[in-house]
DNA sequence: ATCAGAAATGCAATGTTATAACATTGCATG
DNA sequence: CATGCAATGTTATAACATTGCATTTCTGAT
C-alpha cells in the first residue's frame, strides 16, 4: 500500500521542526529554488516569501491570508502580487490549491506518481495529501465506464480530521432524495 | 454494480424532453412540492422557479445566472433572493452544490442509498451523479485508515466528460514534485 | 558596458461569489 | 385585532480573484 501519509495538522510545534519536515524550511527553500532552476524558472523573493508562509502553515491558508502576512514585509502587496506568486508555484508542483475551500497547501509528496487524495477538514482546514491506490483504481474504473477522464491528478475530499471528528452532523444521507425518477 | 448513472449532458433537447426526465417537469416540481410538505417545508414561488431553472438546465448553473434568469420575472431580485432559495432546496437535498465550481445542480437520483460521486466537467460544466459502491468503499478504508470521517455524502471529481474530452492537458502528473521529503 | 527583449512586479480598477443586517409583508391562530 | 412566525425585500459589504497597463528588473548578446 502506497500510502505516504503526511500529518499537516499539528500547529503546536516551533517553526522547522514539524515532524513532516526532514529537514528545515530554509532547505527545503534551496531545495524548491534548486528544481526550479532546473526547469528554467527562478523562484523570485516574493514566491519564495509565499512558499515559506505555505511551508510553516499545518494547515490549508487562504490567499487573503497570505497577502495580510506578505504586506508585514511590502506594505505594497496587493491581491495579484500573492495569486501570481501562487499561480507559479502550482505550475511548479510546490503547492496544490483546495478549490471547494480556496485553500493553498504546500505539497509535501517527493513526487507525484499516483494521483493524490486531499483529504480537507471543513472544520480546521487541516490537509492530509495521501496516494492511495486502491481508490484511485476503482476510480479510474468508474470514470471509465462514465466514458469520463480524470482531469486533474487532485481530488479533493471533504473528511473531518481525527481532531475535528465529534461534532459533524450529515443529514441527507438517507433515503429520500430528488423528486426525479 | 449500483450505478444509477444519469446524464445531464445534453442541452439540445426541448424542455420536459430531456431523456433523462422519466416524467416532465412540472410533474417532478409538484413531486418536489409534495416531498416538501411531507417535512413540513414549503415549495414557495421562488423556490419551485428556481428548482424549475435547474431541473431544466443539462450543466451545472451558477447563482449569478439563476439570479438574472429570476429576474426576468421578478426585476426586484437580489443575490439573498436566490442564494435563499438554493439554501432551502440543498436542505430539501433538491438541489447539490458543487463546491469546486460555486455551480448548482438539480438531484436526479431517486434516493440516496451510498454518498454520490460527482463527476463534474471543468470545460462545459457538465455534472454527471454516480453511485459507485467500489469506489465509495475503498475511500471509507482509506479514510478510517487515516482516521478521518468523510463529512458530505457528495464527492466532487473534476473529470472531463466524454464530450470534451481531447484538449487537456495533465502537468504534474510526472516524477517531480515537491522540495519536501 | 550597454542595449533589447523577456520576465516580473506595482498598482488601480473591476469582476465574481456570498453573507450580514435590518425592515417589511403576509398569513395563520387565538 | 394582536401576536407570532416564515418568507421576502433592501442595502451594504465581505471575501475571493482577475484584468490591464505602466514600470522595473533580469538576462543574454553584442
Amino acid at each position: 500500500m502506497f500510502t505516504t501519509k503526511t500529518n499537516l495538522m499539528n500547529p503546536s510545534l516551533p517553526d522547522d521542526q514539524c515532524p513532516q519536515f526532514t529537514t528545515g524550511t530554509t532547505e527545503a527553500l534551496d531545495r524548491a529554488e534548486a528544481a526550479c532552476r532546473a526547469r528554467g524558472a527562478s523562484l523570485t523573493a516574493i514566491r519564495r516569501e509565499v512558499l515559506e508562509l505555505l511551508y510553516r502553515s499545518p494547515t490549508g491558508v487562504k490567499a487573503y491570508d497570505l497577502l495580510a502576512r506578505i504586506k508585514e514585509a511590502r506594505p505594497g502587496a496587493s491581491p495579484p502580487t500573492v495569486y501570481r506568486a501562487l499561480d507559479f508555484l502550482i505550475e511548479q508542483c510546490l503547492v496544490h490549491k483546495i478549490e471547494r475551500m480556496n485553500l493553498f497547501v504546500a505539497c509535501r509528496q517527493a513526487s507525484h506518481q499516483i494521483p493524490s487524495l486531499f483529504l480537507v477538514c471543513p472544520k480546521c482546514s487541516g490537509v492530509t495529501e495521501l496516494q492511495e491506490q486502491s481508490v484511485m483504481s476503482a476510480l479510474s474504473t468508474s470514470l471509465a465506464e462514465a466514458g469520463h477522464r480524470l482531469e486533474s491528478p487532485e481530488v479533493e475530499i471533504s473528511a473531518l480530521c481525527p481532531k475535528c471528528v465529534g461534532a459533524a452532523s450529515a443529514q441527507c444521507a438517507d433515503g429520500e432524495g430528488g423528486a426525479l425518477g
